[in-house]
DNA sequence: TTTATAATTAGAATAATTCTATTTTTAATT
DNA sequence: AATTAAAAATAGAATTATTCTAATTATAAA
């Protein structure tokens, strides 16, 4: 249970944080921790109740602060549906996602790269598109 | 400037509601009209204000409920930009949305059907979109 | 080890939106 | 036209996700 992350998503944390002169602190290495280990787009608050499994003092505002600095340094994705509590995710590949309306689950469906080029060609002249985001919502039948 | 909406855009407007077993009042319409007159994306608070240039007395809470009236009868559109005030729209022809980066502007890129249709093949077998929202963030040269 | 800086923390503040209770309006019916 | 029941509008309070503030603690460099 104590420490999950993988030596090698251990130095990702780590070199992305140096690069932006940040410090690697145990509370940033848990919620990323916690972010990786279950792929199911927690809001904060759902992150501090995993995460005070294992720091029982942490605070929501440092959850808000890690969260955000994983943004920061492109390591976790921010997922909304209209204003609901802001999710998140950890899924650095090109993909869309699908909320059920009747469960409110998110799932994460791929993009390949022939479908991202095709999106981009409804951008006109002199648009230059630094990020895209495409959701879904509708009603599913199959379990995942 | 008392009242322009076209004969057409308040018969559709009457008909919506009728057909939900809602009254035409005069803050509808009036919330209706403003937004058909400038094809801006406002919020709730924009709205307001341009409503009580022709309704002095009318509250916020009357402009929410009627913006959401609008949504629920589909004359009008939400549009949201990660956790920014929900923006209104009533543009009901498939499109996306650009935000520029460096202004806030929003812009409507329209969307041929094509690729309506190539959107759809990334959904797995089982998942039933009822809509989709596609946005992208980005900066523009070009005056629009 | 000191020191400067960065990060964490608790709790207050903010802001968009929704809710509640009351008043007003509407439209159907007497 | 007057009555009435239902719907809508209103003011302001409540909610809630998030951000801010000021104080404490931790980190890493010198």
């Amino acid at each position: 249970m104590a420490f999950s992350l993988t030596d090698k998503d251990k130095e990702g944390l780590n070199r992305a944080l140096k690069g932006k002169g940040l410090r690697p602190t145990k509370q940033r290495t848990s919620v990323y921790e916690v972010i990786l280990r279950k792929k199911d787009h927690p809001t904060a608050d759902e992150v501090l109740v995993r995460v005070r499994k294992e720091l029982p003092t942490i605070s929501l505002a440092t959850v808000y602060n890690c969260l955000e600095t994983l943004v920061d340094c492109g390591l976790v994705r921010q997922v909304n549906f209209d204003r609901a509590p802001t999710r998140f995710c950890p899924n650095l590949t090109p993909h869309a996602h699908f909320k059920c309306s009747r469960t409110g689950e998110i799932f994460d469906l791929p993009m390949d790269p022939n479908t991202v080029e095709h999106l981009k060609t409804i951008l006109p002249k002199g648009f230059l598109a630094e990020n895209f985001d495409l959701s879904f919502v509708g009603s599913t039948n199959q379990l995942q």
